[in-house]
DNA sequence: TCATATAATGAAATCGGTTTCGTTAAACGA
DNA sequence: TCGTTTAACGAAACCGATTTCATTATATGA
């Protein structure tokens, strides 16, 4: 019996009306206006004498008032709230990017409302223009392929702070922070060729998807000023995914000469290429060098460790927020620019000079 | 000059007071009450003729009109929006936890507040208060720790409903989901001693963390079951860190008699371990079997593959959310509960039965 | 000493929706 | 046919803060 009537006790609890103490509550109990109480709170200077305010702020103790933000945001006009779209949240690097935006979001006296799109293009706007009604004050949004421009207009039409995140959408002329893909596509890519390497495959990930190509690019780019057009590169679209990397290393190694080097476009593609080449019992570096887009915490402890293209994830996010904290803060705006952090390589255990030896595919 | 104007356009663009098309301007222009209005919007049935809704409708396409959910929270006093307080949003178990969580809050019509408690317990109360001040409907919190349940006692005063996941807060009496940690736990261990294993030493999360004390207590049972007081079990405390799980592993390593099998309390951890028993040049499995709690996508490709403890990290936030919105619509509330889910034991190849040679430890 | 600045305060309007009461007219039931 | 629903609307109150515009008293300056 006991324990019945525990649970109607938890129930009254529960249906209970919520805990209302408003402002004009305290305004009653302390005989003193809203105007002064809503002041003190916000502690405008000059706005009350010690005396009143003590004796409200005690009040407001007693009767454990908070005030309704709600409210507050309504006659403000602004919510103190910002916006974030990812594609995927569990990509422990969006994880970092995130970590980043909260930490300066909230340090600047800002919430954030979170919103995963799964890399669906309409989802994102849908969750924008969502977002807008909930007021929030500026979007940050990592977009996920390249819709074009004017899919963002409705976003537009309403005139928020917008910020692009890893990726941008071209011609949409807002702010965009990521790091510099060609130029650290390109890097990788040297890297593998000072080692020796001709035959460099790439799994590139999500085509048409701006970050995407310029790491396709990239590598390109450092290829074909070395060797010209005397090496065709073989380009495999793992979109991104460790299936998708799963899938192109594997198609690789099926490939009658098999490249003595991949460079792998992204973090879960390299846990699918790693896969095929286990599967395949390829040794790396010995059969075939290994270098991939993101640093994991645990390619320093894998055998072989693995060299990687480290983007600074947190500041990215960080440097983001900042950008939209600004924005909301200072009166004058700057010209919307992309802005571009330096990746940098580390060089570990996977990435040796070519095999001399050859390898057949087997099947 | 060009970029000046360009420039001053772009201000003005920022500056320019916010679209504010309201329902008075849509009411304005269509002639129908705000009251019609408003019952259009939401849809309530027999409330407008089809004329008078598709009139209205289309004022509100051309007008672009869209509501102010912050005003209409006001009046409603619930904003359909839930909170989440995590200890570490970058932990890729928290990550698919948040994920979890998005899609069943959102696919149930609420927004997500996301806040990063950097494991600081007096952070996490703070995020909940602030969370409640902007009228959340609910909050669900990864508590970072034990803090007794009168910390929590400022959020219970506002009667909120408040899920906990993945640990709880003894003597709280609310909801909680996370995974059955003893259980896991001892099946982990009794895997290692079905293999032969004595000498099991366990790197244990942050000590008084219900969650992590369940893992050790589960652990420990394992080991008294089969043997008794015939042997010490050997728990080290590495706070589920990097660094810790590290500084822990080398310790083992320097027992005068290693271990021949150590279990790892997460993910973080046996990153960390890994790299002092790669460091110590220790081969897994034949010098140490090494298992860890919380499955990672790279555990079957590294090498050798690691046997781990897979949590339902998914599972926990969309339960955890159920649980929040069921809380949220139901007038008859059941008495909270712990809800524990399974965790399963994944035997790869880092797992084998105890070496036969002794391994001194060096230096 | 008198005009003026400043401190300290409050009444009432306001933010942009929702909701409570009405009201009217048409449909329905007996 | 007459009372009773039900559909289709609207005026005005309301949600809980902020802000504008006054007002009064006191301090300051010339």
């Amino acid at each position: 019996m006991k324990s019945v009537s525990l649970n109607d006790f938890i129930n009254r609890l529960h249906i209970m009306k919520k805990n209302t103490v408003t402002m004009n509550d305290v305004a009653e109990k302390t005989g003193v206006s809203k105007t002064t109480i809503s002041r003190i709170i916000n502690q405008i200077p000059n706005a009350a004498s010690k005396d009143t305010t003590e004796k409200v702020l005690k009040v407001i103790d007693e009767l454990g008032y908070y005030p309704n933000q709600v409210a507050a945001s309504l006659k403000r006009t602004t919510t103190r709230t910002i916006g974030l779209v990812m594609g995927d949240i569990e990509n422990p690097f969006y994880g970092l990017v995130i970590k980043g935006v909260e930490e300066v979001v909230r340090s600047s006296g800002y919430s954030l409302i979170l919103a995963n799109s799964n890399y669906d293009m309409a989802a994102e706007i849908e969750l924008c223009m969502l977002m807008l009604s909930k007021q929030v004050d500026a979007i940050l949004v990592a977009p996920s392929g390249s819709s074009s421009c004017n899919q963002y207009a409705a976003v537009f039409e309403r005139q928020t702070h917008l910020v692009f995140m890893d990726n941008y959408i071209p011609g949409c002329n807002v702010d965009a922070v990521m790091v510099n893909n060609f130029k650290a596509s390109k890097e990788a890519c040297n890297h593998l060729i000072s080692l020796g390497h001709r035959e460099i495959s790439f799994i590139a990930g999500t085509p048409k998807k701006i970050s995407s190509d310029d790491r396709t690019r990239g590598f390109l780019s450092a290829l074909n000023e070395k060797y010209g057009s005397s090496v065709t590169p073989v380009v495999k679209n793992g979109d991104y995914t460790v299936a998708g990397g799963y899938n192109c290393m594997k198609q690789l190694l099926e490939m009658p000469e098999i490249p003595t080097a991949v460079f792998i476009a992204n973090n879960l593609m390299t846990v699918g290429a790693l896969g095929a080449i286990k599967d395949a019992g390829l040794r790396i570096p010995g059969d075939i060098s290994v270098l991939g887009f993101d640093d994991m915490n645990w390619y320093s402890i894998n055998q072989p460790s693995l060299t990687a293209i480290d983007q600074p994830a947190f500041e990215i996010g960080k440097t983001a927020a900042r950008r939209v904290v600004m924005r909301l803060s200072h009166q004058k705006q700057p010209a919307p620019e992309i802005i571009q952090l330096d990746a940098r390589l580390i060089v570990r255990d996977s990435t040796a000079p070519p095999r001399s030896h050859r390898i057949t595919p087997k099947s």
